[in-house]
DNA sequence: CTGGGGACGGGGCCC
DNA sequence: GGGGCCCCGTCCCCA
């Protein structure tokens, strides 16, 4: 299974399309332990498909593929009908009184029956928040986002304006550029409190955390073993401990 | 095989 | 609106 973020790994070679009128320019991050270290050579970014980027454009609000509104979202949910306009409504205290089967609706999406209020309408906003939100659409893969910033942020994940000027390699962001330096430079900011040791990154020092932790974060349900890592809890599930409970279950 | 560390990606939140 | 940061998560590698 290709992990997304291998596909934009960059490890000894760039492809960097040209999205220079449409992202942020290229960041290159230059600490002071950069002076007197030979910098390599960034590749010229290749050419991919085409297809990919080209012609290029300009994302703007009013260019951007806007995924046009549901023309009627209202039929996916099934209101009692003397309620039926108050998902549109300030509905804070001016209804009145309503009996408990007025307090269920159903969703026809999901046939969710809800109560009223608070669970259905909730509800609705869920699908709506998908359905309608999600107007904005990368033009390089088939992601959806709410907003224009989600969607630019999106974006650089594909052009990753980010280069580490020591190896190369390009990154989305430049904080996650600053962690991949400390790869070069050995720095290590977080440190355990536990046992001192430290950490590059203050995910591996969370991780690192649950070590020390008689009662880890991930459990299985089946024979309640704790795990520091959602993986380990994976791979011990994989490895049997689910299909024998499973299979105890049967009987 | 298992557990842990390293590296890194993405979305969301806050300023 | 953009950048920084946080949190959660994944995969690879190694002891």
């Amino acid at each position: 299974m290709p992990r997304s973020f291998l596909v934009k790994k960059h490890t000894n070679y760039i492809k960097k399309p040209n999205y220079s009128e449409l992202e942020s320019p290229t960041v290159f991050i230059t600490p002071h332990f950069y002076k007197g270290l030979p910098l390599p050579v960034i590749p010229q970014p290749e050419i991919l498909s085409p297809a990919a980027y080209s012609p290029i454009t300009v994302w703007t609000t009013s260019s951007l593929p806007l995924s046009p509104l549901p023309s009627d979202l209202s039929p996916i949910f099934s209101y009692p009908s003397s309620l039926s306009d108050t998902s549109s409504k300030d509905h804070s205290g001016s209804e009145s009184p309503r009996s408990d089967e007025d307090e269920l609706g159903i969703c026809k999406l999901t046939g969710e029956a809800e109560k009223f209020q608070c669970g259905l309408l909730k509800h609705k906003q869920l699908h709506c928040d998908a359905q309608s939100r999600k107007s904005f659409s990368c033009k390089y893969c088939e992601k959806e986002y709410v907003s224009l910033g989600a969607l630019k942020m999106h974006i650089r994940t594909h052009t990753l304006p980010c280069v580490c000027k020591i190896c190369g390699k390009a990154f989305s962001r430049p904080w996650l550029l600053q962690g991949h330096i400390r790869t070069h430079t050995g720095e290590k900011p977080f440190s355990c409190p536990h046992c001192n040791r430290a950490f590059a990154d203050r995910s591996n020092l969370r991780a690192h955390l649950q070590t020390h932790s008689d009662v880890k974060k991930y459990q299985c349900k089946n024979c309640s073993k704790t795990f520091s890592r959602m993986s380990l809890l994976h791979k011990h599930e994989e490895s049997g401990c689910c299909a024998a409970h499973l299979s105890c279950k049967v009987d």
